[in-house]
DNA sequence: CTGGGGACGGGGCCC
DNA sequence: CGGGCCCCGTCCCCA
């Protein structure tokens, strides 16, 4: 967030997606501008290519692979790609949920909409699917093995036997996600043999082209004006999650949320399902955010968590218009307009509108400066202002003071044998020494598992530091 | 550089 | 189970 930087600035403008989203679910509605057809067990469905690559790991790789044909050719014509393995209904929804971010179906089409989500790559419809059927099981809960010592230990081998579909895989640890690639190395030959002849008597659903096994022809646009059919019938099951892991492992740096990733499904596609299917839901702390892969604790809290992604402000002062992602935060704002400052010193005037501004303020009555500089013994009332002291050239800090992080929320530094006593007479400091030198490594130098997962905080989750052994991935979750 | 106020996001508790 | 409320940690800004 540095303001200057190069001059940029960004202007969002949060009501984008949803117009862009309603236009083009206009168009394919009445058929405009369409040029892809899914057929599914007679049913027809007119729908946009680039749509479906965009919601659809299995149309990325479908039309990504040959859009970088060597003929250099974009299609014209128009597509059909028969999907019989997904139920019409089941289609019906996904569409659905691409073009409205919104997934409505019924309870009892839960199951073939969990399968189509699947065979086709979308995962958060996937995610939501499984959260109300209530397989989420060990899933949900994963990401929140490093709050709950000892959940670790069944993390590399619970799930293994699952059967085909790798519902719980999601959150895999890198170890057993490169288990599942040497078996798919052995498998591929067999997986990737990409057919677009129909093949009638097996109703199965084929895999999809992968970056390292271009699909043979034909291809669309191959043939100008001809329609192609792509049959998903027959061969080796895709599995889209392992697809999905290879292919957040195959971005630059992983999955980082940014203004432009069109957050909105992937939290209305939790807030969809939720709604839409009404409140079926198994557990719901601790939750794992679909967009940075952060463990959301607490009931209730994932869809405040979203807000977050989306930019959305639902929350409006009536007096000024300021807009707000928090019920609670605009119920403190609104003390601006009434002067109301709940929180008084009893021993000055000063009256404040959070209750933590009057206990820091208490601490200049009380004289109490508990944070103190380990290095230079300078002593401060704030545990915030300990932490920018440290951050700056203010001390004789260690020489490598420069290298730490400079917008780590949890930074204190990890360089110095700091008692906890010194950084946080409340002992919840979050300045645990492991995740302090994670971020720093973080800065330092690439992990050595690479983009591993996108986010620091489930990067914390993930390595830890051994000394000098380097980074090591975590085992005990203690 | 420091002190202080405010904003923001996450977690806990409770209804 | 979802949401309200509160507290906390952290960051940003200003004097």
């Amino acid at each position: 967030m540095s303001p200057g930087e190069d001059g940029l600035i960004g202007i969002p403008f949060p009501e984008h997606s949803n117009e862009l989203l309603s236009r083009l679910n206009a168009q394919r509605r009445s058929g405009l501008l369409c040029d892809l057809t899914l057929t599914s067990r007679g049913a027809r469905y007119p729908t946009h290519r680039a749509v479906m690559a965009a919601v659809s790991l299995y149309f990325r790789r479908l039309f990504g692979a040959e859009e970088v044909g060597e003929a250099g050719e974009v299609s014209e014509g128009c597509s059909v790609c028969q999907l019989d393995c997904v139920t019409p209904d089941a289609l019906d929804a996904l569409l659905e949920f691409a073009y409205t971010a919104t997934l409505t179906i019924r309870s009892s089409g839960m199951r073939e909409v969990l399968e189509g989500a699947q065979l086709l790559g979308i995962q958060c419809v996937a995610d939501a699917c499984r959260h109300i059927l209530g397989e989420v099981g060990d899933t949900g809960d994963l990401g929140g093995e490093g709050g709950e010592p000892g959940g670790g230990g069944q993390l590399g081998v619970a799930n293994k036997e699952r059967a085909s579909h790798v519902e719980n895989d999601q959150k895999t640890p890198s170890r057993r996600k490169q288990d599942r690639r040497n078996v798919e190395k052995a498998a591929s030959p067999v997986r990737l043999a990409w057919n677009t002849r129909p093949q009638e008597d097996k109703p199965k659903c084929e895999a999809p082209p992968t970056p390292e096994h271009k699909p043979r022809p034909p291809k669309y646009g191959a043939s100008q004006g001809a329609q192609q059919v792509v049959l998903m019938n027959g061969g080796t099951p895709w599995d889209p999650q392992l697809a999905q892991e290879e292919e957040e492992e195959s971005k630059p740096e992983g999955l980082t949320p940014s203004p432009n990733h069109t957050p909105s499904q992937t939290e209305t596609a939790l807030g969809g399902a939720v709604e839409g299917v009404g409140k079926k839901r198994k557990s719901q702390a601790p939750q794992q955010c679909p967009v940075c892969q952060k463990i959301i604790h607490g009931a209730g809290k994932l869809p405040r968590h979203m807000r977050t992604h989306t930019g959305e402000k639902p929350f409006q002062c009536m007096t000024c218009g300021v807009r707000f992602t928090r019920n609670d935060k605009l119920k403190i704002h609104m003390r601006k307009h009434t002067g109301e400052r709940p929180y008084s010193c009893t021993s000055c005037p000063a009256r404040f509108l959070h209750s933590y501004d009057l206990k820091n303020h208490l601490s200049l009555h009380s004289g109490l400066r508990p944070y103190e500089c380990p290095l230079c013994h300078k002593a401060f009332a704030r545990e915030d202002h300990l932490q920018r002291h440290r951050k700056g050239l203010a001390c004789l800090e260690h020489p490598r003071l420069d290298l730490r992080p400079r917008h780590a929320r949890h930074a204190a530094s990890p360089h110095s044998p700091l008692s906890p006593a010194s950084l946080s007479p409340t002992s919840s400091s979050s300045t645990a020494p492991h995740f302090l030198f994670r971020q720093e490594a973080d800065n330092l130098a690439t992990p050595p598992h690479g983009p591993l997962i996108s986010g620091g905080m489930a990067y914390s989750r993930i390595l830890h530091w051994r000394g000098g052994t380097g980074w090591r991935e975590d085992e005990e979750e203690s």
